[in-house]
DNA sequence: TTTACTATCTATAACCC
DNA sequence: TGGGTTATAGATAGTAA
């Protein structure tokens, strides 16, 4: 007869879908959905082959993107599939490729500035099941930077047209991702962004 | 001594997450997963009170949306996030409205049709757990519609400025959708758009 | 914060209509 | 072919570090 072990958790209780009181339980818990729901998007794409992408805004405004084969290419579908094909004189399109490279720099700039903290080769230690294809996604973590921050961000990436300068005061983590996205998951502090140019 | 029951099916089993030969479990999955998908998010909405959005293009390109507040707001988010108000002349804030509008439009055209086959109340009728705050969100499906058509339908209608006469052949079922979205999952015959203005 | 651990709940693969 | 059922795989609430 074996010796009752005393349970360590009453395990997963269920809950009522309704808005989250407790501040930090509902922290928590949108990290973990979140990253539930990115990996729904992307087991969706690797299994079906569908493009696909997820927006999401934190409770404290900061914004998270996945997308296959990217957020860009999904955006500009999702535009174009609602833009008649070189109508629109001065099409918009134009101007959100350059927006969107702007923001891809940006990713890249962070995970340039994660490397030198922890070797993120995110991008390659995700070939666990097979992903192996092309680039395969583009998950985009901007944590720790507010919507303002983003966009100022932007608005000076733009101008310089490539040369940025960021100071970066704290980075959060590096690539915890489960197993296949590029999940920078980087923060720069909203006040990291403090002189560029 | 209870009667030993077969078992009557064997239950889910493991898979492998790679892309799926079998086209037609393939679009299986694709639609019991989209379903699963758009459902986490609103959960994760409703659960944190986090803006998202979900776009998902089937593999035989039928566009699927979700966003909370709307898809329009969470994409103007995005794209405003990174794009300095007030800047850029001839903005393409102002177009994107156009199109998003015009988008919209063409959904609720779609509702309306199916509402003379079906009786659709999915907004009404998603209260259920307390989703009743304000108009939730907005689930768009718009299977059996191509992108192009999408496209030129929404070229006509923004042409049209809110005037246009659709023509339907065929549509495919209404709102089935588990409980909270305004899951119109109807279909638009590709042909079905025929001739309008 | 973010991560780890379970026990449990939920999503869903395989079937069956 | 879409919808329903069963049983198991997978997600995650509660909790602690």
């Amino acid at each position: 007869m074996a010796t009752k072990v005393k349970k360590q958790s009453l395990g997963r209780q269920k809950i009522e879908i309704k808005k989250i009181e407790n501040k930090s339980s509902l922290e928590v818990t949108f990290t973990k959905r979140r990253k539930g729901l990115f990996n729904k998007a992307s087991e969706l794409c690797v299994l079906t082959g569908a493009e696909a992408a997820v927006f999401a805004f934190s409770p404290g405004k900061k914004a998270f993107a996945f997308g296959y084969p990217s957020v860009d290419t999904v955006i500009d579908r999702y535009l174009s599939a609602n833009t008649e094909e070189g109508r629109s004189v001065n099409t918009s399109a134009s101007h959100h490729r350059v927006v969107l490279e702007s923001r891809k720099q940006y990713a890249e700039a962070l995970a340039k500035k994660e490397e030198e903290k922890k070797r993120v080769e995110t991008m390659k230690e995700g070939g666990e099941v097979g992903f192996g294809r092309d680039r395969f996604w583009w998950d985009l973590s901007i944590e720790d930077m507010g919507l303002e921050e983003l966009e100022r961000y932007v608005a000076s990436m733009e101008e310089l047209k490539k040369n940025v300068g960021i100071r970066v005061d704290e980075l959060e983590k590096a690539s915890n991702s489960p197993s296949r996205f590029l999940d920078l998951d980087s923060g720069l502090n909203a006040k990291g962004i403090d002189r560029y140019i």
